[in-house]
DNA sequence: TCTCGACATGTCAACTTCAACATGTGGGAG
DNA sequence: CTCCCACATGTTGAAGTTGACATGTCGAGA
């Protein structure tokens, strides 16, 4: 239900289309959530139904610029005040960090190289768009909240990637190769 | 996919039912991905089918512990090596941190002290993770490492979490109350 | 004037994930 | 000896999400 409260805050800020909308969600938003568009539509056209969202102005090529209502935003904050976040975390190159005494050290050091790459990407893109912001109004300060949210964890993250590689790397200097040296008996039947 | 070399990459290590999986995947890895029994039995079948899993042991109450067989190991290798990472991210706390501007400071900030709650919680449970973690084998060691991720970014996290709530209290204390003195007029119309 | 790329909206089949339903058993505490 | 709880495995319908398909238009530059 959260891209529902998505639209919603969004929408709560200035009108947008269901192009502007999937932009956002796959650009400045989706370091925090993601949507396509072949979702984004439907999910307007249930808003609209429900009179959460309304269009407030329509332009060529079928445009339809949709804005929250003011029923709208008593939903959002009912959602933020009445709901707890759902805190579960899903993180892909984390599983595979776990997965890594599975390979050579050298390869787990390579992988945990472009981990540390993709941070640093991250980060960089993070700090330019810190630089032009101009937290004028409150919805601007809110994004730069988040946006600290994406600095500091990044940092945290390419500093860890740094050191993750590190490991790895002294294990490729001692041995040759191979860092799966486990026999395939069971070492303990469980727990 | 994941789920699926997630399986794969753990059964590699020990044998496991997929009770004592669903168990991991609501407690330890939980930190990194998570699913429920209802998906993890029938992935578990598909992966018997393919011959990447099999029964190693067969035990009261029905229970049949399953290992990785030498293809599996191969496919979560090849998995590694040769796929990217969905480096997606889905975060509702931060998702609702970007809307907090349609509350009042007040309430923004009683908002980010829980996350800032939820970060310490999280914290402490690593950090008592930690202390007793022995990294003898490979898969420790690699265990020790994602912790180590987790460890960093709760920290970074929670000093993030102290700062913004902050950032609200200050509002909180100039001003009587209310945030949200921005008209409903649209400021712009749209880029 | 034409063409092409960005703008713009939509649908649909497939897959992932989850909550709920469903069923049964072994062992330890009382 | 009995009861209950943890152990244990499954199925199913609904919801969320995506990639691919589908269609059409406006405007700038060649």
């Amino acid at each position: 239900m959260s891209l529902r409260h998505a639209l919603l805050g969004l929408l709560a800020e200035r009108p947008m289309s269901g192009y502007d909308l999937a932009e956002l969600f796959s650009t400045s938003i989706a370091n925090v959530w993601s949507a396509k568009h072949s979702q984004i539509y439907p999910e307007l056209g249930r808003l609209e139904s429900s009179g959460l969202i309304e269009v407030v102005e329509e332009g060529p090529r079928g445009r339809k610029a949709y804005a929250t209502t003011a029923a709208g935003r008593d939903e959002v904050r009912a959602w933020l005040l009445g709901t707890e976040p759902d805190r579960t975390v899903r993180n892909e190159p984390l599983l595979r960090a776990f997965l890594l005494w599975l390979l050579d050290p050298a390869d787990a050091a390579a992988l945990l190289r472009a981990e540390e790459e993709a941070h640093a990407a991250r980060l960089t893109g993070f700090e330019q768009r810190a630089e032009h912001w101009s937290p004028a109004s409150p919805p601007q300060r809110a994004g730069r909240i988040v946006l600290e949210a994406g600095l500091r964890s990044q940092r945290a993250l390419l500093g860890w990637a740094r050191w993750a590689r590190e490991q790895y790397e002294a294990q490729t200097d001692r041995t040759g190769a191979q860092s799966v040296p486990s026999p395939t008996q069971g070492q303990s039947p469980r727990r």
